[in-house]
DNA sequence: CCTTTATATTCCTTGACACGTATATTCCTT
DNA sequence: AAGGAATATACGTGTCAAGGAATATAAAGG
């Protein structure tokens, strides 16, 4: 588990990351806040340190995590390829946002229809 | 498996969608390209595309599957949260100390721990 | 039809990982 | 030094995803 991509791909870490962005926080406040068992925070925390995502300081008893957002760029990266495809189609993104109300995602599963008897097979250039 | 944090978890398929970025292929070139067997690739794809991430369509016995990059807007719109962290990084964390809710403030001492990831050297003089 | 080509699916095994409970560690307070 | 608070770790367990091998489906071509 070494990338960021599958750190992220888990939800308690991603609230994890949310609620830092807000403000560092420690343990004990994560775990009131998000509504997770200590140790279940402890461990995600640990393996958000590791990979880089986040840092930490001591005080006391406590210890504060905070982000460390550079650890994310990977993913930033990895995006671009992507980002000229988005530079159109605008109505979807709204349409996209009104369906995250927040974490749960929306799950669709739309199976594409096959055609058939089509008489004769169709290259590219689609058209929807 | 729902959401598109954990469809790009997976190498391969962040591998497939890169390739899909450049340009639409079949399977059999996914296949090639990709140095991945068959049913994986097949696999793979079933779950890009039931999450919305791919769509194909059919000429002859070839499925030609190309990007639907909409759906990777989630994780665009997930990351906005942590960009003002990257544009500039120090005013940042200072706007949001400041912000520090309930808890009243402790001086922490600040003894770092150890970091792995990738390193950036940070310094913090104590909270106010 | 029968074969070939292209792709999808099924079954099985294996390994990773997330959680819960319990316990260890660390530091403060008295 | 003892007790308590805050956090970390160990261990056992269930789940689930990914890969391999074999097979099924679909279309084309002879």
């Amino acid at each position: 588990m070494d990338s960021a991509f599958e750190i992220i791909a888990e939800p308690n870490r991603r609230a994890i990351l949310s609620l830092l962005a807000t403000a560092e926080q420690s343990v004990g406040e994560i775990e009131r806040r998000l509504r997770m068992k200590q140790p279940t925070v402890s461990k995600h925390l640990r393996i958000l340190h590791d990979s880089g995502l986040v840092e930490s300081t001591i005080d006391a008893q406590r210890r504060i995590y905070r982000l460390q957002p550079d650890a994310l760029r990977e993913i930033e990266i990895w995006l671009d390829q992507f980002r000229r495809f988005w530079s159109s189609h605008v109505e979807a993104l709204e349409r996209h946002l009104e369906r995250m109300p927040s974490e749960p995602a929306a799950r669709r599963r739309v199976r594409k229809t096959k055609r058939r008897g089509l008489g004769r097979a169709r290259k590219q250039g689609d058209g929807k």
